[in-house]
DNA sequence: CATCCTTGCTAAAACCATTTAGCAAATGCA
DNA sequence: TGCATTTGCTAAATGGTTTTAGCAAGGATG
């Protein structure tokens, strides 16, 4: 005995009325001039039965199905950096919209594999996402929807959104500066006469000029500046292992939280304390950041507003040219000595 | 001079043939009696004008989407249970098939609105996953397509996929038993006598079923069992660093890596060695495991094929009812001593 | 030569919601 | 009263694919 699907010209018999009828009272069109009887009998129908609309019908007629496809090399790197789906996702679901999720690996042909994949389903817009690559690669394939870049840039979309880094920057910064942190302060991550000629993204780097803005604008120096190309846990231990073979500073700035976590490390065998004879400060607030001891103080990515805002701007009227900065903001934990003022 | 879309109708016209034989040949009907003349002339066709059909009206006809739908509490709670998304995306990408993810955060109203929106949209399977939740809650209502349960079980739908927790339990007690430590044991995470009444649930009791059962087979027995509901870094630090106030263990198993991360803590501000003092062995791969210093030897959760498996499953002629064990490997870091034979 | 089968193909219906064009009755206006 | 307008509603077309039923031509069979 099984039930068949409830069409919209089941409803409108039972309603006693056309098709038509029942279509522009449950679409809910504003200047129908459908008496109010009308539309309470027809609602009436719909509940009794437990009308659904059928999507692909609707599709086909409109051109429009209610879905979005989020195409991103990697699902997640993180689970926070999961928080980009999460922001997206919760921002479709009170939008009635549904997220398509397909993910490219960073490959080409995965990638348009992954866009026709959307396209064939009538997806009303994409959301072209980057966990790990910044630039963003794209096959030549034409994308007749609305499309916003998340977490990365590109030149064919120009709606882009993105972490406010350069502000991030000077908070990481800001915040050292009030903690009375200002002297041996060593920048984890990167130094820009051993990276010369090599290319770190367009998010980092403004990451750094952020960092170096505040540094001047308070007249302080770093007195190391630590390379590394990646920023895992173990780079972040060699580095600082190294560094206090021949110094002692007195504070960490950590390009990320891994870094961080490796810092902890090196730390910890030196029976240095945190932040009593070494403060630290990173960036994005990672999963780990809390379960450190003490937790690190860290600027965080703002993962889920962005996943929400490009989603949002997707759905506007016309998702407005230009990059979108959502800002960064510090997590205090306890890796920063609290002033007593 | 916005391109119309291309339809079966214009590659049948160019063809020379109708729009019957161009959807038989195309769709690869193995039964038509169509001239060998007449594929070239449609594939040719359809390759010269870029022809891709049109799911939405394809699934009005069919009611099939090609598309399934990934319902889950969370989406990731970790980097590694992002392996449930990413291995059922591959298994669906390799199918031609399109996951539709939704996420309900364990509320009965979210839940029964990501089931509609996803029945709604003519999904020919679903996949209803559990991040956290072991036991999912369901709200009553039909779903008319194949369903599995994805790490997770639920007495409606029969098909289920979980870890075989059984055999990782008694494969971490096998390593240690091989790496040669056999006393002043310490299970870290649950004691029988303190959670009396509690429930734990079904897969987490297997996993404790498995470490019984070979500690039994070996003649072992636990000095010390430690609970802690939450397993969380800082439970095993706390627990870890009252331990040692007692007693000098020589083995930790520990019922997941968070746990296993906070006695890296207490064990480090002890000033003891892993694993020369202390060796520890547990649970999940999480992403935390390859970061610590020595790595932490664990009992892999297998995330990717799990949700592999589900895709699968699904797509097959009928998922077969039943629960589907998934082996759990051991990942080998420097946690346990190495024993040289 | 009439009948039957096979081969190779097509016309048209069906899937279900939306939308355009328009009809009939009631009302308003002069 | 006569005409125009408004009100309340509907018939039918539309979107693109799949599928059922069946047609015409050619060959085989008796």
């Amino acid at each position: 005995m099984q039930k068949k699907r409830v069409t919209l010209a089941d409803v409108a018999r039972l309603a006693g009325l056309s098709p038509t009828a029942a279509s522009m009272i449950l679409t809910g069109r504003p200047d129908t001039r459908l008496s109010a009887e009308a539309h309470a009998k027809v609602h009436a129908a719909a509940a009794e039965l437990g009308y659904r609309p059928n999507v692909a019908a609707r599709a086909l007629r409109t051109d429009q199905s209610r879905s979005i496809a989020f195409i991103s090399d990697y699902v997640a790197t993180t689970r926070f950096a999961s928080g980009l789906i999460r922001g997206a996702l919760s921002a479709a679901d009170a939008a009635k919209n549904v997220l398509l999720v397909l993910e490219t690996g960073g490959e080409p042909a995965r990638t348009l594999r992954a866009i026709e994949a959307a396209l064939d389903r009538q997806v009303d817009g994409v959301i072209l996402a980057a966990m790990r690559a910044r630039e963003v690669f794209l096959p030549d394939i034409a994308i007749p929807v609305p499309t916003v870049m998340l977490n990365g840039t590109n030149a064919r979309f120009p709606t882009s959104v993105l972490p406010d880094e350069f502000e991030g920057g000077r908070t990481a910064v800001r915040l050292l500066v009030e903690a009375g942190v200002t002297d041996r302060l060593v920048l984890l991550g990167h130094n820009p006469e051993d990276e010369r000629g090599q290319f770190r993204s367009e998010p980092i780097s403004r990451r750094l000029a952020g960092i170096r803005a505040e540094m001047a604008a308070h007249g302080l120096t770093f007195a190391t500046e630590l390379s590394s190309w990646d920023w895992e846990v173990a780079n972040g231990y060699d580095l600082v292992r190294r560094l206090l073979r021949k110094e002692r500073p007195k504070g960490l700035l950590c390009l990320n939280d891994r870094l961080a976590f490796g810092a902890y490390q090196a730390l910890g065998e030196a029976h240095l304390s945190i932040p009593g004879d070494v403060a630290l400060i990173s960036f994005d607030n990672d999963e780990l950041a809390s379960y450190l001891r003490p937790g690190l103080t860290t600027i965080a990515l703002p993962h889920g507003n962005m996943g929400q805002l490009a989603i949002e701007l997707l759905l506007g009227a016309k998702p407005a040219a230009g990059e979108h900065l959502v800002p960064m903001s510090a997590v205090r934990r306890g890796s920063l000595p609290t002033t007593t003022l």
